[in-house]
DNA sequence: TTTTATAAACTACGGTTGTAGTTTATTAAT
DNA sequence: ATTAATAAACTACAACCGTAGTTTATAAAA
């Protein structure tokens, strides 16, 4: 069940189900385009078509007022994502790329203060 | 000259060559095959050629004997692959990728020791 | 009830990717 | 000088992707 790809333009359909599901076509459509997507309606429509073959998000309720609701949770894919880059860029090895944010500068102090909390929980076991 | 996109299978033929560059045609096969891509020769030959003509490596050298040079360094690539992630998937937010891997025990307890050490560098500044 | 609006389905089309076969030109062997 | 081997180029083709137009069926309005 886990592994169906999704794909850019894709995700960002999942993303707004992500956060508000379960939306009709239309509020699909509205919130989209609200976030500044920039695609005509057919587009999101086709995208939405295309998840919904692929199992990514349930198509319910009533003809020509379905609901849609994301089938594969965002931390779900975060997981498959994250590994998928880990293990074809970052030889397997995920320290290698939280290494690589660390040093790259890109984590701000209040980040850097979370992991450490999370690594001073980790250690205790 | 950062955003040439690179394709899954296309990223095979990079590994090898940002590991043993610089390779003749021949050799880039006889690696790839030594590592069990299960490819063809000529799968091999395609990818090195979209390779070339996206200009993410270099063909140099004489006729029937080309050497081949990634042009795209790994850790530049790493950044562009990591960054992508993190925007598409994580919000923009690297922390939340990197709490993810903390998390998710996928750090070893070395990886960890590694990870404070370079935080503790980092927070002196 | 006929019309209109409009979800949802269907169709389209060029570009990319995965995968590999075919042709050409050149070097090495005979 | 011919022939055989073979790099590299060229061609192929289906699936997927980004993007969107066209058709159909149905619900709401008149």
């Amino acid at each position: 069940m886990a592994s169906v790809s999704i794909s850019g333009s894709e995700l960002e359909v999942m993303k707004l189900l992500w956060e508000r599901a379960p939306l009709s076509g239309p509020e699909l459509v509205a919130g989209l385009e609200k976030a500044g997507c920039g695609w005509e309606e057919n587009t999101i429509k086709t995208l939405l078509a295309r998840l919904v073959k692929k199992g990514a998000v349930a198509q319910e309720g009533r003809k020509r007022m379905y609901s849609y609701r994301p089938l594969i949770g965002r931390d779900e894919y975060r997981e498959e994502a994250a590994g998928r880059l880990v293990d074809q860029v970052f030889d397997s090895n995920p320290a290698e790329l939280v290494c690589f944010f660390a040093r790259q500068g890109r984590l701000s102090p209040e980040d850097i203060e979370e992991l450490k909390a999370i690594l001073k929980r980790k250690e205790r076991e």
